[in-house]
DNA sequence: AATGAATGAGGGTTCATTCAT
DNA sequence: AATGAATGAACCCTCATTCAT
């Protein structure tokens, strides 16, 4: 089997078993079985767990670079985005994620298994929160009060409402309770101004 | 060391090692040797290590439900409970997390490595999950057009800030954060139905 | 088995064998299988293979410490040692390692292995060797010319004549082989200065 | 990369790195690296591992024949060698070692490995001390009670002394203390004969 | 209440080697 | 001449658990 090819197989497969398993519950004979060889065999593409577990990070990554090219060349006519683009670009994330469970299920166990210390993606993941937060509160700088923490909420919420999609697929429809959750937000911003008189009375200043 | 203060330093310390190394990351050695007893001596007191983390959950529900109740009692005295009542104890239960770090590590890792199939906390979680939504939708019962997604989104909200604020505790004020989530939930609840007619376009039916 | 008695074993069945193959030659399911036990009963005696290497030669530290006291005590009623006793001494030494070949197998093998980058044993023949370097020069301080170069000496006669055993005992007599090394050492002491000025031609400054 | 050459270097990086780790401590594996070739590359051209460290011996055979030739032949005009003719010999192959330490590693790393049994060198040094023993008490026949045991007693000093040197190539000038050790000898071969009624008592007919 | 002995299962990694290309 | 794929055998160690004391 040439090189390529094989790598792109143990690739899927550890996405797969990754995911439902997790890094540390998922053993190199597992996956070197699911791929017809040796744990030796396994060895000679990937040089170890860890780097197999790099590799299928930063695969991913370029996916996602991949399709966000597209999108972005397919909305370039446009001038500055809008925060109706963003939504939109949000949203076509999550419809892209709905169809592919084996990577939501991927990343959301790394990330939860990455709170481990020592744990390998730990500042994979560290790092690339800290990016899109960056990358969301500059959508909402000048829209929020707190562009931070509003960043910080549409992030919490995507995670979130993907682990009660994955605990539970089918009683959670993903598009509609992310696009549900954006209601929520983008109503709160267009409101904004308007209601500050409120009785703060046990809103501790909400 | 009579049976009930072994038990008590067992569970503490187990809480301590869980939250910071996850259940799967901690090793019964770890935790016999930090209580000052042998493997054996350990497993004597909790049998094995499920049961441990049973109990471990056993035991942080009981206290739960203390604060709970003390707090549903100080409340007796008003009618039923509004929106502002909700949002109060909330308020008052992030506060409680933010003091007790140790606490919260331990129920996100739990509830991060609960994605693991076969993880004994597996079904703990789910049937907690379904608690809060029910009970958070009721909650919002006349108040959002979907109190159900309210209720997700709230909860998705909780779990991902408190991620968020393990990851780096130093950069992120969890109680502030929670508030101002909670001020987007609200303004957008009280915001309803005003802006129905904005340009749909393609906000997907926000 | 009891514990002390079980670590003797342990001890003994590896001494014999780390001799035969040496510290990297062994394994440790050799070992466990030579004293009846799994690999994870044996290591729970020896913590890990390293471990036991350091306290083998802790063991045989203490025993030549014993045998030294021994020896010391007959010798206290003499005063200052002299020459002769320090030869003695010596004799016996080999004397008592000539009865004991395994033993001094696993010192011959372990001082070759030592060599390795890393060898645990490393800097345990290092401190070994200096101190015995020093105590060889104190005792030939006065008696030649470089007390220094001879404890050397000395010291490179014992381990290569036991090198020399050990590849062929049938044919190397190694207390009789020590005694004449010995016997050249003392006959250049008490010639020493007679023959200075032999005539130096080639002989380099000898 | 033409053969011979290709095979040159790769003799060359061996002899380093074996001198450096031992036989058994280096891979082949790291060899191939040093050399700029795939560990396939690289058995392409030795064979086997065994194979590699047999070519590396004969290369090291060769070139001491060459040297002593030389040597040989730039003595010939003298006739049968005295005393002091080996002396020198010897003393210009120890310089000779001092001047390249890589070789020397080698040489005593394999030496002492070479008491692993299965060793693939060990018959060479068995061998090789017979033939050098041989030679050195050809050489002290006449001059020596016992030519035999003298032999034994420079080559554990040879050995003995480089052992210490490879330890400690700082601490150690290796031609001083040969040349030093030498004088030992050489004095006590003066001095034979005058010495033989001092007090036996305790020192074991030296 | 607590310990010490011992185990079985599994885990990742190294290494020399073979074979087809 | 050199490579890439793949293997089988070892190796040390970790871990939760059982059992007798």
């Amino acid at each position: 089997m040439p090189r390529a090819q094989r790598r792109q197989q143990i690739i899927g497969e550890a996405t797969r078993i990754i995911g439902q398993r997790g890094y540390y519950g998922f053993s190199m004979q597992e996956l070197a079985d699911s791929c017809g060889l040796t744990v030796a065999g396994l060895l000679h593409h990937v040089g170890s767990k860890e780097d197999l577990l790099v590799a299928l990070l930063q695969a991913r990554d370029q996916r996602d670079r991949d399709a966000l090219g597209e999108w972005a060349r397919s909305r370039q006519e446009a001038g500055t985005p809008t925060l109706a683009d963003s939504v939109d670009a949000l949203h076509q994330v999550v419809v892209r994620n709905a169809g592919q469970p084996e990577l939501v299920r991927l990343y959301s166990m790394l990330r939860a298994e990455s709170l481990y210390p020592g744990h390998p993606a730990r500042e994979y993941f560290k790092a690339r929160d800290e990016d899109v937060l960056r990358a969301f509160a500059r959508q909402f700088a000048g829209l929020a009060d707190h562009p931070d923490s509003l960043a910080r909420q549409v992030l919490a919420l995507m995670g979130g409402l993907e682990d009660q999609w994955l605990r539970d697929p089918a009683a959670v429809d993903l598009v509609r309770e992310w696009d549900r959750a954006m209601h929520t937000i983008v109503t709160s911003l267009t409101a904004r101004g308007s209601d500050d008189q409120r009785p703060a009375s046990r809103l501790h200043n909400l």
